[in-house]
RNA sequence: GUGGGUAUAGCGCAGUUGGUUAGCGCGCCAGAUUGUGGCUCUGGAGGUCGUGGGUUCGACUCCCACUAUCCACCCCA
């Protein structure tokens, strides 16, 4: 394939048969955000290079190999979003959110760049959505902003996703804790493996997911991040696990999760799935005291998380979860000839005005070709208009499902009005039918 | 960055130990009496067999390289 007529690497083509899927997924995520008091912030697909050094880390992967970085023609340093964080707070302090009435609460959903290899559920342009809570310090709000990742994932009917959640404790004791661990595994390190090594130095935690035996043998007695936290991060903790209990939200405790970014503190937690491949997490977040003064602003502490759109809708399509209908074609006129198309082209657009989604053939076919589209595309009803429906005024509304016609004057109101009388009856067919379900449920 | 799989029509796939006009399903277009879809039938359009080299009388088929794509490691959403 020619290189004009194929796709960078690692991005999606998002197309008509899918949109709708996306499209659904973006109201749940925004919906249930909106009902919890967030609002949308809008950042740029870009930044300073610098602000993502420092809000995500230098010593991240992200950070040293994974950033679309390049100057611009002003020799600026530019970076494509590698996450939406730090954007989003650079963004509250620019703008001075972070000075008025507090909590601030934001959400964000856009596309995110990040250089890797492509494989299941990991593309090099991928889309976030993730929520800021800045403010308040307590575990009230990691647990108010856990338990609206899990009623979002209620809501798009997906399963078997644990929330598992962790603390990596303050800056103190997290550094205890590092220390301890380095020490332990330094002892051990002849059995380890060339990249735990490596991970030795840079992210001894990892060390403790390591898939190769003797690592996992080793990492079996090393000392335990929770077991390392500050009397201050442990109650913290503890309040956290019954906050989530009084909110009847499950959750495992999984001394796994670090998080690759260098922000966090505290808590943090990820959405876990088994079903995405290689990819396990659909959404993580946590904790980041520090962060809003790090980049500049007042000494806010926050807490945040992010899913991500294609493993949301990836691990919707692997579990059937239900998608609504894409939106059908209400009525698809079928005029023959120059006078009837632009008699079409009136009644559908004041179907339009009127909420109805309608069309009519663009292409001069034939009526058969253009009753099967009308079919194709699934149009509830059609409606033939030829030079003697013009000439009588009136012509038949067909029923695309059952195939029974009925008589429309053609006028714009006479059209209207019958379309009006006919939903409402569907509507109350589906009424009647619900009734009778739940009546039969009941018995 | 490392490793493995794959590459034939818009999509999903066949293609015999190398043999001449490369097939199937779906989709698309048109027809099966004049202006009516779904089911069926008939016909049609659409492919430099990923690209470049090599072996051979002859390559979709064998070999090499490259590219793309998928999967995994690493890491993450």
């Amino acid at each position: 394939m020619a290189i004009i007529t194929t796709k960078p690497k690692g991005t999606q083509d998002l197309l008509p048969a899918d949109s709708h899927k996306w499209q659904f997924v973006e109201s749940v995520v925004t919906e249930e955000a909106k009902k919890s008091g967030f609002s949308m912030l809008r950042t740029p697909m870009f930044e300073h290079t610098e602000l993502f050094l420092r809000g995500v880390g230098d010593t991240t992967d992200i950070v040293n190999k994974e950033m679309y970085t390049f100057l611009d023609k002003g020799d600026r340093s530019i970076t494509l979003r590698p996450e939406g964080t730090a954007g989003a707070l650079r963004a509250a302090i620019e703008n001075g959110l972070v000075h008025e009435a507090l909590p601030v609460r934001i959400y964000y959903l856009g596309p995110c760049f990040r250089y890797e290899k492509p494989q299941a559920g990991r593309f090099r342009q991928f889309h976030q959505f993730g929520v800021e809570l800045l403010g308040p310090a307590g575990y009230a709000a990691d647990c108010e902003t856990m338990s609206l990742g899990v009623r979002i994932l209620r809501r798009l009917g997906l399963q078997n996703v644990s929330l598992q959640i962790n603390s990596i404790g303050c800056k103190n004791c997290r550094a205890d804790y590092q220390a301890a661990l380095v020490a332990y595994f330094d002892q051990h390190k002849d059995q380890l493996c060339e990249t735990c090594i490596e991970r030795l130095g840079k992210n001894p935690m990892r060390i403790l997911d390591c898939k190769c035996p003797t690592c996992q043998a080793l990492a079996k007695d090393a000392p335990t991040n929770l077991e390392y936290l500050c009397d201050d991060c442990k109650t913290e903790f503890e309040h956290v696990k019954s906050q989530l209990q009084a909110l009847q939200i499950p959750y495992v405790i999984n001394e796994r999760i670090v998080r690759g970014l260098d922000y966090y503190t505290r808590t943090v937690f990820e959405f876990v799935t088994g079903e995405l491949g290689a990819q396990s997490a659909v959404g993580g977040g946590g904790r980041y005291n520090g962060l809003v003064a790090d980049l500049g602003g007042p000494d806010l502490p926050g807490v945040g998380f992010a899913m991500g759109m294609e493993r949301l809708v990836m691990l919707m399509e692997k579990q059937n979860a239900p998608f609504p209908e894409k939106e059908v074609c209400e009525v698809c006129f079928i005029p023959m000839g120059e006078q009837a198309v632009q008699k079409s082209a009136v009644l559908a657009a004041r179907l339009r005005e009127e909420g109805f989604a309608a069309e009519y053939d663009l292409m001069g076919r034939s009526v058969k070709a253009q009753m099967k589209y009308a079919n194709r595309i699934g149009a509830k009803y059609t409606l033939v208009l030829g030079d003697n429906e013009l000439a009588a005024g009136q012509a038949n509304l067909k029923d695309m499902a059952g195939g029974e016609e009925t008589a429309v004057p053609l006028t714009e109101e006479g059209l209207l009005e019958v379309l009006y009388q006919k939903n409402i009856d569907r509507m109350f067919g589906d009424i009647a039918e619900a009734a009778e379900q739940m009546n039969s449920q009941g018995e």
